[in-house]
DNA sequence: AGTATTTTGTAATTTAATTACAGTATTTGG
DNA sequence: CCAAATACTGTAATTAAATTACAAAATACT
């Protein structure tokens, strides 16, 4: 927990005093940390004992390591502690807290997820005869974008959002498929049945899901996220990033496997979409 | 730039004794932070004003502040001091580089857009008769996934990665429709003639896009996120997420404008999925 | 080799943070 | 409702830290 955090969960513990330098700082931390101490007190018209204090019992050696440790909270980019929208929130708020709130999230998935697992699975999507991607509902846009992605290096890629084209496609899966999984919840039960059905069909099954789920039970590898999902509005958001973030490091290790020539390989596929495209330069239109 | 990339670019500026303390500094940073003037000295066996000078050469403003710059730079979890994912590195490494790189860009997004736009924009989608979602290649998953959310809202929503289901949509599109775009470089010459079309049928056009593009020019109201897109590895990675951030940022501010009735829909909505998925007690399976 | 310039350290000064203590407010038990 | 105890807050003194000014040493240049 950060200190800006610790600071408003235990805002109940503090006194009158302390709790107006409680506001001030969170009113405006960023100038926090380039005050002195006696600037502060004088700011939460209280006295400098007070605020040394307050650092104290927010477990700080004190008044300079307190500001070293804001200033740490202030980095990780979350001036905002509550990073819950509220009903309230203008078109700033909302916007800074999503877009911490999704910062936040990678954060910690960056710190859970397993690069061993990742490794794993770099190495068996490489190795993949064929690779399909399925999702549903929110996970089915990640689907496509792992397909768009994985498209590019020329290998067997499919990818179906359709359940009756998901349960075809794994029922005629082989052994050297790479099936891959995507679901949050990981408690879909059509996507548990098809992980199943590819798995009995000998493919090898990635899924990037809640680690103890029913989906992860099914699946030869799991890349678990376990980011925590912001529920007051009803959608999936920061998992969604962080699976697709999953899908980036997945797509950069495979062609960090291939070799540097593999990778020529990848510019031409860029390349030949320039056709499609306004050139840089040409700004007529 | 963070202090810790700034010390490690200028090392050649630094003088003898200079270069010790940056030595020192690199070796342990975090024990750096919770260090005095006279310890940190000590350690690289130089002189109190040494150390000083040193920070100040850095643009700090002295010792202290040089420790908050450097806390600040450690808070960010950045050991790479480049970000770019190299031909040599290991799977610890380049998924470090690109959640660090994904969360680097979501912060400049954060700080370029344009909040007014967003509240404009979400005027506009609040009002609109009918809402589509348009793009292509990477773009493409972005849209399905703005077509998720805005589904829930009991709107009408379409969403085709088609240019010929485009056109015709874009063609048959009236006045009090929204239609948005979506297109990291906006040089998408087919993109650009459906908002053209769009445009011309009286539909209101918003270009999630680069600023100034030829796509941004057909539109009536343009979403720059300007992200710095790696393109080491030929593959867009960052603008798409940030993309995904801002549909989630349009969402959220959809849902709020709506009133919290609404929002109590949304749940409905929520809770439908519910039997189509496992119990979360239900752990059997 | 001698001078100019840059670099480095010592010592003094200034500034900031902490501690000790005393007064004030607040709560609790009679 | 009052008194005693406890917790809270501020003033002033102390201590610690950082910065500045200046002098010495090292380096570079003529």
């Amino acid at each position: 927990m950060n200190v800006l955090e610790k600071i408003v969960s235990s805002v109940n513990n503090f006194s009158k005093s302390e709790r107006k330098v409680a506001d001030v700082i969170l009113a405006n931390p960023q100038v926090t940390i380039h005050s002195s101490i006696a600037a502060l007190a004088k700011m939460a018209d209280v006295s400098e004992p007070t605020v040394n204090r307050f650092c104290r019992r927010l477990d700080t050696k004190g008044f300079p390591d307190f500001k070293l440790h804001l200033a740490q909270s202030l980095a990780n980019g979350t001036p905002y502690v509550n990073r819950h929208v509220e009903e309230e929130d203008g078109p700033e708020a909302y916007t800074a807290k999503i877009f911490e709130s999704t910062m936040a999230a990678l954060d910690t998935a960056r710190q859970r997820v397993d690069i061993s697992t990742i490794n794993k699975a770099v190495d068996v999507l490489t190795q993949a005869k064929k690779i399909s991607f399925f999702g549903l509902g929110a996970s089915a846009s990640v689907a496509h974008d792992a397909q768009n992605k994985f498209f590019r290096f020329n290998v067997p890629v499919v990818c179906f959002d359709d359940i009756v084209m998901q349960r075809m496609s794994a029922i005629n899966s082989t052994e050297g498929d790479v099936v891959v999984c995507i679901s949050h919840t990981g408690r879909t039960k059509n996507l548990c049945e098809i992980a199943a059905i590819a798995k009995e069909n000998d493919a090898t099954v990635i899924g990037i899901t809640a680690y103890d789920s029913p989906l992860a039970r099914e699946c030869s590898l799991v890349l678990s996220l376990d980011v925590p999902e912001d529920t007051d509005l009803y959608m999936p958001m920061a998992s969604r990033v962080a699976q697709l973030v999953l899908i980036d490091i997945l797509a950069t290790g495979f062609t960090l496997r291939r070799g540097s020539k593999f990778r020529e390989n990848l510019k031409k596929v860029k390349d030949s979409l320039r056709g499609s495209r306004f050139d840089k330069k040409d700004m007529s239109l």
